[in-house]
RNA sequence: GCGAAAGUGGCGGAACUGGCAGACGCGCUAGACUUAGGAUCUAGUGGCUCACGCCGUGGGGGUUCGAGUCCCCCCUUUCGCACCA
């Protein structure tokens, strides 16, 4: 083999060879230098393998990573499986494949395909949230939560997929649609277990303060929480026949409660039937099969009011004025109470609804334009309010709660959109919820720790009942079993959990994979919590939300000592592809546009991949693939091993200003470019850097080739490791340190400074770095394209910005 | 409807706190070397113009000696949220 080509295809396995046989990527404990701890949000294993846009997500943290090691840090860069999940679930059904095998089968595919990435994933710290040894915490923690009252069953209507046959999380359901498989969700009342993370919901909102976070992120997180302050208020109800009932409602408005000339009830609201008079019974039974039939489908589109009157009417606590109830679907049972006060003066929707159906609309705080036209939101002076008159609507909200509270009929209260997590699924593949039903007296019993795992039993059918059972009910000798706590006849719980169980907490694992009398070990605590963390956007509510509050609950029973997993966030943007249809999209087997990594690498190696997915376009960003795109990347590796190669050993001892320059420049920009993870333009730099080295025509000191080699490895590792040996240097190029940069060599001695005359370019002039203006402005008047152009004229002002610019400004 | 991000050559994209717009790469054009070229090398490549030059960062205004960058208004695309009281 002829040293002198560039050839990855022989030296990337060799390298890779090299690196696991010699467990350079494994993190370990004990170590005198600070950790590191760099995630990738783990994946789920599919069927369908890794496409270039998968592999964009693993290349930045690992180049990262190599950064970070060379940089001199105990690195932590693991890889794992998240593997419970409907797909294995639903081959099972179709094809009769255990997902166990499946899983296994996949699992082994990604990984191969994995390790072409030549990632520097520790993989003696793998996980699968499928092995029972991992799921054996899963439980535990669920069993610490329903010690802790966390986790509850209830009866409620909750979200159902109907194709997943599985009842599932308000943050499970995207537009409507199950999130998983796209079917349209409905409601259906099943027992299911809970989890309260509502108790944490000013936690999560708080700690989002102080997370390096993209804003984007934590926005959305904010208004998924969705905390609202107000005040619950008693009105009191009276139905036609004259039974009274209270009616509580919630209001971010309390200064408004004199404005208030109706309410609204939503029409599932408990109290519909009773206060709905025998007159008005048609009209409401009509209006709420009506609601019922078009719930999700077109609400959305939805922009006019509607509405039924009830028969009932309501007292104002604040002036125990008489009002009327309506019921109307713009109004939430899910949010608040499920019933509202309206004020149509200084509320939006109520003024819509009121100007619809001809209700009174009566102005309380005085509003610059009147509200004939419009509402007025905004805070004012409260008007028509009693005694409040006249206070500013801020300091009137709080005296009118006080007076409230005083009487007992109302108090200050938060209002959170966030909801209790619907835990339950009703499927196979899943951690089996670790709970005993004592059929004699003790109701509802955990397993005991000692008995974890419950381990996933074999059944003959994956088919979901339907019923709202799962299918681990049909196996009577896995179901019957004993009361830990009396020994008594007991069943075991058939509900599993949500795929998001595992890997709320995985993170915390790696730290220290095989314990197996602990969740994390003492040493293993100290690489956390993860410094960063870099997955898709996709994930920002869901995995994010409940990954920071199992590590809140963790941290509040002692587990870990910090309350917050992941301290900076990136979200690398997806991988999009001009297929057939002419436009941009999305990367997927289904749309038939999937660009396989496995023949890329084999025919242009892996380092040239893992440059061009981050040459591709801003990280953050989506980037359109190009199929052409990889070839500059590759001619830049060939003509680089080709500048190397041809100057090696051949070194002068000491390099000439130029290369000197161009190499302190290299590594500054390299730097400085990787902090902020623009790992786009660090590729240009690289390929302007060879340009420039090489058209110079001169040999590159041995110090220059070094310091190239090392900064190009977190990028090129195999590349770089090969000509570090082929240098003469020991392997491996891993073990050596991040070069620094001295500002001093990187200004050049003379730059072109730009020439204009009133603003307009006219010429570029080249004078010794940092000259005085005299000499720059002498200079520029003596070249003969600026002298046409002064001519005659005078000079009325001069601005010299250093080094850069000269703009002569002439009358 | 509300919120966020984005809009720069044929294409992907550069441009640090306002200071030579188009770095780097793809593609394209011409040439060299070749039996050959989807290899390699050299030169060129925003538009208009023979040229001096003029015009150019979604559109329109503005601030400034100077604007892709700052301010105001509008358009388009993408992504969130969507009656949250």
């Amino acid at each position: 083999m002829s040293a002198e080509n560039y050839r990855p295809g022989q030296i990337e396995p060799k390298w890779r060879e090299y690196w696991a046989s010699n467990r350079l990527h494994e993190a370990k404990d004990n170590d005198p230098r600070a950790k590191y701890y760099c995630l990738d949000m783990f994946p789920y294993p599919s069927g369908s393998g890794l496409h270039v846009g998968h592999w964009r997500s693993y290349v930045l943290p690992d180049c990262w990573s190599r950064y970070k090691r060379l940089q001199g840090f105990n690195v932590l860069h693991p890889m794992g499986w998240d593997a419970f999940g409907s797909p294995a679930e639903n081959d099972a059904i179709q094809k009769g494949i255990h997902p166990a095998v499946g899983t296994k089968r996949n699992i082994e595919n990604f990984k191969r395909q994995l390790q072409e990435i030549g990632a520097m994933y520790d993989w003696s710290r793998e996980i699968n949230t499928t092995d029972p040894d991992y799921y054996k915490w899963t439980q535990w923690i669920f069993v610490m939560m329903f010690n802790a009252g966390l986790a509850y069953k209830t009866f409620m209507p909750v979200n159902w997929c109907p194709s997943c046959k599985t009842g599932i999380a308000n943050e499970d359901v995207v537009n409507g649609r199950c999130e998983r498989c796209g079917t349209e969700v409905t409601k259906k009342e099943l027992n299911q277990w809970m989890l309260r993370i509502t108790k944490y919901a000013d936690r999560l909102l708080s700690g989002l303060e102080k997370l390096d976070w993209p804003e984007k992120v934590k926005t959305m997180q904010t208004n998924w929480i969705g905390r609202s302050e107000g005040a619950e208020v008693t009105f009191t109800s009276i139905a036609a026949d004259g039974t009274e009932h209270p009616l509580k409602i919630f209001t971010t408005r309390p200064d408004t409660l004199f404005g208030a000339t109706y309410m609204v009830m939503a029409p599932e609201h408990p109290l519909v039937k009773e206060l709905t008079s025998p007159d008005r019974a048609a009209a409401v039974d009509a209006y709420i099969e009506q609601v019922k039939n078009e719930r999700d489908v077109d609400r959305a589109a939805k922009t006019e009011k509607t509405g039924v009157f009830t028969g009932a009417f309501a007292i104002n606590p604040v002036n125990n004025e008489k009002i009327p109830i309506w019921i109307a679907d713009y109004v939430l049972m899910a949010y608040g109470t499920g019933a509202i006060m309206a004020v149509p003066a200084h509320d939006e929707r109520d003024y819509e609804f009121a100007k619809t159906f001809g209700l009174e609309i009566r102005e309380v705080i005085s509003s610059p334009k009147g509200v004939a036209e419009e509402p007025f939101i905004g805070e004012g002076t409260m008007i028509n309010s009693g005694p409040f008159t006249a206070m500013p609507s801020a300091e009137g909200r709080t005296a009118i709660v006080r007076r409230l509270e005083e009487k007992g009929l109302g108090r200050g209260t938060v209002n959170y959109k966030l909801r209790d997590w619907v835990f339950s699924r009703q499927r196979y593949w899943g951690e089996p919820i670790p709970i005993i039903h004592c059929s004699i007296n003790c109701g509802l019993v955990p397993v005991p720790e000692e008995d974890l795992p419950v381990r996933l039993p074999d059944v003959e059918r994956y088919q979901p009942t339907g019923t709202g059972e799962s299918p681990l009910a049909s196996i009577h000798d896995w179901v019957n079993t004993r009361c830990p706590n009396c020994g008594g006849p007991a069943k075991r719980e058939t509900d599993t959990m949500p795929q998001w169980a595992g890997s709320s907490w995985y993170f915390l694992r790696y730290a220290s994979p095989h314990a197996d009398d602990v969740l994390i070990t003492e040493k293993g605590k100290e690489w956390l919590p993860v410094d960063l963390y870099v997955g898709g956007v996709e994930h920002a509510i869901l995995h994010l939300l409940y990954a920071r509050f199992y590590t809140m609950f963790l941290h509040d029973i002692r587990v870990v000592d910090f309350d917050e997993p992941f301290l900076r966030l990136f979200n690398q943007g997806m991988i999009t592809y001009v297929g057939k249809s002419g436009k941009s999209e999305k990367m997927s087997k289904s749309k038939g546009n999937v660009v396989n990594p496995d023949d890329l690498v084999r025919e242009f190696g892996c380092d040239s991949l893992r440059m061009y997915e981050l040459f591709v376009g801003p990280p953050e960003l989506d980037a359109e693939w190009n199929d052409h795109g990889i070839d500059g990347v590759y001619r830049f590796l060939k003509r680089a091993w080709h500048w190397v190669w041809v100057h090696n050993g051949k070194w002068p001892t000491s390099p000439t200003k130029e290369i000197l320059q161009l190499r302190h420049r290299l590594i500054k920009d390299v730097t400085e470019r990787l902090e902020g993870l623009r790992m786009n333009t660090i590729v240009s730099s690289f390929m302007e850097f060879l340009n420039h080295v090489t058209s110079r025509n001169e040999a590159p000191d041995k110090e220059t080739v070094e310091a190239f080699l090392i900064v190009i490895a977190p990028f090129a590792p195999h590349f770089a490791e090969e000509l570090w040996q082929q240098t003469g240097h020991q392997p491996s190029i891993f073990f050596e340190k991040w070069p620094c940069w001295n500002e001093a060599y990187t200004a050049a001695e003379t730059v072109t400074i730009a020439v204009q005359i009133n603003g307009k370019l006219r010429a570029t002039i080249l004078v010794p770095a940092d000259a005085p203006e005299e000499t720059v402005v002498e200079t520029a008047r003596k070249d003969p394209s600026v002298a046409r152009y002064l001519e005659g004229k005078q000079i009325r002002k001069t601005i010299y910005v250093k080094n850069r610019i000269l703009n002569f400004i002439v009358g």
